[in-house]
DNA sequence: CATGAATGAGTCTTCATTCAT
DNA sequence: CATGAATGAAGACTCATTCAT
């Protein structure tokens, strides 16, 4: 077989990161609205038009990156395995995926300042995918939350709210390392809060 | 008591309440950047002009209406008193004080929306008032983490980030109750938030 | 009673003619396209804004325009009163009309170029006005060629045909006035005109 | 048959008869502001770069149409043969040079529609180009009328005036023709309009 | 010759702010 | 004090044209 029939251009896959990572750090520092397209390509080095050849608009670069944030998190995130015995124990498991997360956001600031400034888009569609991205989130946090009552390993609670309170928490603690000047280390990190989240859910 | 010094002509300070109402709501509908003068003084129903009489700025209006929440949030929260006698039981002072605070918020959806939509405004102004509205927030969170485990109340942990965490749970719990259509009730909201965060930081 | 409900500010309907007039012009020179808003206000001596503050958009600017010339056109034509016989000959109704509508284009030069412009402007919708205004004109004629015939006057022809050969002839001659650096006399342009037309179509 | 002498590399030649092809349908369509090279190469299945290398820009395109129409038209229009014996009577010449322009104007609809658009075209060189299209065309037409009164074949009239007005039928029938859903035949078409004009100026 | 990525001047439009009445 | 007309800086996007491969 010949290579991929769908294998683009490597020189354009490396302008369209270029311009993706100039667009990602223009948003990070001035959010959505005060990025302007002069601001972006000027960063990325590259002329007005260019940047609409790689992007229909600038709400579509604010789109893609999104949608590759979204796609690296959720490739971090696997569900638990408490059944199997082959599996580490779930706090280890637990602890190693959130260290995997919080290294991947913290490691890409202007994508966690992206995620922070969730809220208000001003773009109706990327406000919506926002919501939807965190609304999973939460999903799976009440999930684990529910099935961790069922089998004991929880204490009784209303897991909706317990979700969003966990949600909140990630979303705090995020939002103070990407602020602080000089933040604890992840490790400390993630400790405090998994101690936090465990006391506060165990049963 | 005797009145203010700065006790305005009370007709002036009711332009100003009407016009910061108005564009209350118009932040909380829009977004700080998606709010125009326009949409604030057509529901002001006032002149284009006169708003700039009230406030220097659009920025202004917004600092004025965070400035006011956080005044009102003061208000609403107290050191809690756990050697006099007299005091009620500490865990009953905090309750009261989480539920006013929350029963403000809540309240007040335009508000909350304003607040939650944090994170990154485009205006830069505006988004360094957001984050240190919510850093002050954090800090009155940390001291009374910091003297809880002063007198032993709490365990010993990292209060920065603690603080950091609980501000982001109550976020997170807010987010819900403004978003959920058929929310649970403050009281229970209060409970739960309170059970997780409490077991989270007890000695 | 007081003074008109409808009396709009004066002033802004001078504004409102003062950016007419210069749109108008600007657009005779140069087209739909061709005209740029700064070239409009250049000519109006008016600030970018205070243009938005009187129209839309720059098509409706464009609208306004042709939606006054047809309103002007259309005072102009009035059927010819053949039976009457307190009315003055028909041919002489006819010529003393098409003198006026000639006077009242020709006069304006860039409202001529305008309408000689018709077939493309480039917005769907006045292109659509455009077609629909001279339809009816041509509607007008064919009218007038069919009534003319059943009476006798007029010989046997085909009054669509007849119709679009003597609106195009209008045009072209309109086109040759305008252009003509010295155009012969409103006078000889409507009376050999005329000649050919009627000729052209008498019984 | 001698060769021609600017006798081109045949390839090259087709390959801008197909650009020209292409771009008179795109000019057709969208006016001449409208028609943007990506149409235009799109249509052609050609790079951006092979435009740039068969015409200087779009103007140049724009002129080579008009061009070719002017040669082709030049191409069906001969002195009418009055004196000669041998030659068909005046009106038959003229009848069916008239049915020939006819027939390649609207066999072309492309072209016509393009004709058709003229007046303004906001492109100040492409007006310009138009308007001279049309100039030769009504140059012809008044040498025409001035030698039929010269001998005493046509009445007195004014020429100039005369032949914008002919020119103006011309464009006009062709328009009804190019619009109607459900046109009268050429034939009829050229009567009529022969009918007409011939009338209009015999002597 | 052909290609198509890159360019950047030029458009329309919005909106916070000012100021004469 | 109140008004609202006027301002103009700033921003997103288009498209004819060029040029290195």
């Amino acid at each position: 077989m010949a290579s991929s029939v769908v294998a683009l251009d490597p020189a354009k896959q490396e302008r369209r990161r270029q311009i993706l990572a100039a667009a990602k750090t223009v948003f990070a520092d001035s959010g959505y609205h005060g990025a302007s397209i002069g601001a972006i390509i000027e960063r990325a080095q590259i002329a007005r038009g260019t940047f609409y050849l790689y992007f229909e608009s600038k709400t579509a670069v604010f789109d893609s990156i999104l949608d590759q944030a979204m796609k690296d998190l959720r490739a971090r995130i696997r569900r638990i395995e408490v059944v199997e015995q082959t599996a580490a124990p779930p706090q280890v498991q637990l602890r190693a995926q959130v260290v995997a997360v919080f290294e991947y956001i913290v490691g890409d600031r202007p994508l966690a300042m992206l995620l922070l400034s969730a809220g208000h888009t001003p773009d109706v569609e990327a406000a919506e995918r926002l919501d939807q991205f965190f609304g999973e989130i939460r999903d799976l946090l009440r999930r684990a939350v529910e099935s961790g009552a069922e089998i004991g390993l929880l204490r009784k609670c209303h897991p909706e709210l317990v979700a969003a309170a966990m949600l909140g928490m990630i979303r705090g603690v995020i939002e103070l390392v990407i602020h602080d000047p000089s933040p604890p280390s992840i490790e400390v990190v993630v400790s405090e809060m998994l101690t936090v989240a465990l006391r506060g859910v165990l049963a």
